[in-house]
DNA sequence: CTTGACCTTCCCATGATTGGAAGGTGCAGG
DNA sequence: CCTGCACCTTCCAATCATGGGAAGGTCAAG
């Protein structure tokens, strides 16, 4: 059940360099051979899954830290963890509302531009934010 | 009509950190007084909401390279801007649609959880992505 | 014994932005 | 004139998460 970091890499579909960082920053801990290299047992690898899955969801390191702490902690409450979750989730939400503006503010700049050979373009004239002179585009504050 | 980076900033609404970057990087060229002061026209303010509209837009700046390049390229076509434009259109939409399957999975976990002072958490045991044991939630690809 | 596939540590790069230190400049008041 | 203060300059570092690569050690098969 003990393997290199490659195997555990491959079980965890982390890269074997993200595993590396990960210890570096007291996401996980293994053994060491008397080789010098890193052993893996199957709690590690599960471990690494439960990080991978997090992250893939959007979770910051950070966050991803707070909720191993929790995953080990026994004497959790469940709603830790859901606040943790729904604050993340409000986030989440507002980027996707802060995107949605970004794209109609392009469509609408998109549909007006012909798209042809002519130089004329109503998409570069909407992005100029200088002097304002007729229907000026409403700007989103945060772009991520 | 001639500035301060500190003025051109609070003109632009560019920090002058950002400003002085841009520079770094070749988006823009001010003149310098013997003082070595950089000097702003209008036309570099103008210049500076450009990149700042962009880039609010979500432009990276490597696109906001060529966007400039084509705002100031008086024969370009017009078909060339709505192309990037359609571009990045392209990749903000996989961006929401990414993000709210990540969301609709958190919301599945999240509903599940009761959220009281128990340590037993639906949540918690939906992000093991160790062995699958009963209805295993699906990961998205990306997180963004 | 050689070869190739691993492993180790270390440093560097990304993208966009912010922070700070150390020092020069300009303008006002005392 | 001196002193502050607000501004400017350059340079260096940190952020966040990840990837790339060099230089060298280890192991198993041929």
């Amino acid at each position: 059940m003990s393997m290199n970091i490659g195997a555990a890499a491959r079980a965890s579909g982390i890269s074997a360099k993200m595993i590396r960082y990960y210890e570096s920053i007291g996401l996980i801990s293994p053994d060491r051979l008397a080789n010098g290299y890193r052993c893996y047992e199957a709690r590690d690898v599960h471990l690494l899954s439960f990080i991978r899955t997090t992250r893939a969801l959007g979770f910051s390191i950070e966050q991803v830290r707070s909720l191993l702490a929790l995953w080990q902690d026994r004497s959790r409450s469940s709603a830790d963890v859901k606040a943790l979750a729904s604050g993340h989730l409000d986030v989440l939400r507002e980027r996707v509302r802060a995107t949605q503006t970004i794209i109609a503010t392009l469509e609408h700049l998109s549909a007006a531009c012909h798209g042809d050979l002519r130089p004329d373009c109503p998409i570069l004239d909407g992005l100029t934010g200088g002097p304002r002179h007729d229907g000026q585009i409403a700007l989103p504050a945060r772009a991520t």
